[in-house]
DNA sequence: CGGCCACCTTACCTTCAGGTAAGTACCCTA
DNA sequence: TAGGGTACTTACCTGAAGGTAAGGTGGCCG
């Protein structure tokens, strides 16, 4: 495994992390939570409609957020984490856990 | 421990990682290496000078590369990785392992 | 019939990370 | 004194990420 190719396999991952709000995203749909279009809204005042569909959709392709619409009028569509999304926690952990043992 | 502010956290440390060229010159020291500042432009032909010491510099206030000078002439100048940058490995490893772990 | 709610979509603009190219400083060798 | 090696520095430019604001669809409710 040369040098480069490792760092392309981590540049892959941060590539789906990075993004102006799909972390904060992610964090509020950790532990199972299915929140509505609205709720993140809500959750996330600062973001734009924009920007929550854009992350959502590249989170979503990514395979870290699943979309559930139920057919109803008013539309309700929920999104939540898949399996895999929510296993990226520990990961994210061991980050903070590094950060957290800096020295100074 | 709020969405907002455990996002905050993890993106301190992808700010730390991200830049086009950060995770290549990181796996290029990782195993204690010392290299030249040559040494690093010719490990990785496609970047700049500027790209190369805007990396290390902020790197380097981020503390996770250390700079030697040798004074002499021609002047010597050598980057490595400091204790705490090194123990970012098994982090990353981490993350590596869930890409690994992806469905489909 | 008119307006409203929920969920997007589109057009346009601004900002900044990163790229290119050239210049600087130092001293040694030929 | 001219050239070359090493390690930067500076000025300028470009593209894409992200922001703002407005429009669109579909159906129900008063």
């Amino acid at each position: 495994m040369t040098p480069s190719s490792a760092a392309a396999g981590v540049e892959n991952v941060l590539r789906m992390l990075e993004g102006r709000w799909k972390l904060v995203i992610l964090f509020h749909l950790f532990g199972g939570k299915l929140l509505r279009f609205s709720d993140l809204e809500r959750a996330i005042p600062a973001i734009s409609q924009k920007m929550l569909i854009q992350q959502l959709r590249q989170m979503e392709t990514d395979g870290i957020v699943r979309r559930i619409v139920h057919h109803q009028v008013p539309p309700k569509v929920e999104y939540g984490l898949t399996d895999w999304g929510q296993s990226m926690c520990p990961a994210l952990d061991t980050l903070l856990k590094w950060a957290a043992a800096k020295p100074d």
